[in-house]
DNA sequence: TACTACATCTCGCAT
DNA sequence: ATGCGAGGTGTAGTA
């Protein structure tokens, strides 16, 4: 098992049976793509998936040190009397070599799973929100039909205010920084050029705004909506009974 | 092996000695935290890491379908004779249910890494080319020191034209977008106002620029220079040597 | 801690 | 394929 030559074959087979393959091992990584990198040697956890996706992980944070897209071939090469895992993406002219110094476990395993997550509280999921309540925005305030606003491109809620003023709605789940007020005001100028109009207003809602955005959204005239995201499971079931999700 | 009492105890002896756990599983999860999420029984790999992230990999795509945060508590119990690991971080009010109803493999190693990962060609790397090699952005245009820079907070290169100009520079490793833009013309506005001064150009510098983007530049009176974003090892050397990299 | 912006961002969707 | 924007974004730097 210590064979270089059969954990190559190991390797090919299983990725051949479009099986996920995870080696715990000792090792050190070059990358060079679309930008370059070195990491030293130490403990990893590499992961191959069926998609030939490949993961390094540290034993620490969230996001892989290094990571190689789908559509990628790996293959077990002998160099200086090391074990180089030699991962290529023809396609994206990216290549990664790892030198495994020791392999600690490998195993590999057919996994099935033909499932996608679903997931409620998302910016859409505020915006559907605010287009059942909009007295959450406002008094007075009617938003324009959802058909209607498919034609304006990405704004979150199309609306008219009670003095019947065009208004934009940018929503965010979050405190709404600098670059939703520049997100907004863009939506805004691109609709009075778009409808010929000289007024259009424009909202941020979401529960809360930074000082600077604050003031940059003071300073072009618009407003902000203090409104708290939703994500109760309700609209998951919507979601599933719409899919058959349980079939 | 397949007691549950026996996973558990594996599992927090793991976890108290800071190893990274994997569970290789059929399972299906749900989540409840800055947003929820449900994903249906299928096959998975979670990682338990020693800072106590946990991911939950599909066999397909670069991110994790699932996953907690560091300093998050880890424990399998027995629900409805079902095998449930239940991860809850109350520091951020999240939680995440696996009911795991099959275990393919589970394996815990400790793992020691210390390393930490040195990436070149990045939008900085590129801004510092731009400050020795500023004949890249035009012919005159002379960048301001780096000290004096570092004042004005996130421009990428200040300078001033061969018209005595003060230039605001914004990179871009890839195509700059719309959002490179509102960017651009934030750091432009700001400075006048904070300079007094109602001239202050725009440049961006990228290998290119979407349609879309470029006309709103236009629009701006800004402008684009076509620069390639470098990404040679020999910044890797001088980092390697200032950390001493190979000690 | 909060704010800001980058990222080998990833991912989905629409054109 | 490209453009565009959200993301349970993650991560680092800075005030």
């Amino acid at each position: 098992m210590w064979d270089i030559t059969e954990y190559r074959t190991l390797l090919q087979d299983a990725l051949k049976r479009n099986e996920t393959v995870i080696i715990t091992c000792k090792c050190s990584v070059k990358y060079s793509g679309r930008a370059e990198s070195k990491l030293a040697e130490g403990d990893r956890i590499v992961l191959i998936k069926a998609d030939n996706t490949l993961l390094v992980h540290q034993p620490k944070g969230n996001a892989p040190v290094n990571y190689m897209k789908a559509q990628t071939s790996h293959d077990l090469v002998l160099e200086d009397g090391k074990i180089i895992l030699k991962a290529k993406n023809q396609l994206l002219k990216e290549s990664m070599d790892i030198k495994i110094n020791r392999i600690y476990f490998f195993n590999s395993y057919k996994l099935e799973d033909s499932q996608n997550i679903l997931v409620t509280g998302t910016e859409a999921d505020m915006a559907n929100m605010l287009y059942e309540q909009p007295e959450k925005i406002e008094k007075g305030f009617k938003p324009v039909s959802q058909e209607e606003q498919t034609k304006y491109g990405f704004i979150d809620v199309l609306g008219v205010d009670s003095n019947g003023v065009l208004t934009v709605v940018e929503c965010k789940r979050y405190s709404a920084d600098l670059s939703a007020v520049t997100q907004l005001r863009r939506y805004v100028e691109k609709l009075m050029v778009s409808k010929g109009i000289s007024k259009v207003r424009g909202i941020i809602a979401a529960p809360k705004i930074t000082p600077n955005a604050l003031k940059m959204l003071e300073d072009w005239g618009y407003s902000f909506v203090s409104v708290i995201p939703p994500k109760y499971m309700e609209e998951a079931s919507k979601k599933q009974s719409k899919l058959d999700y349980f079939k």
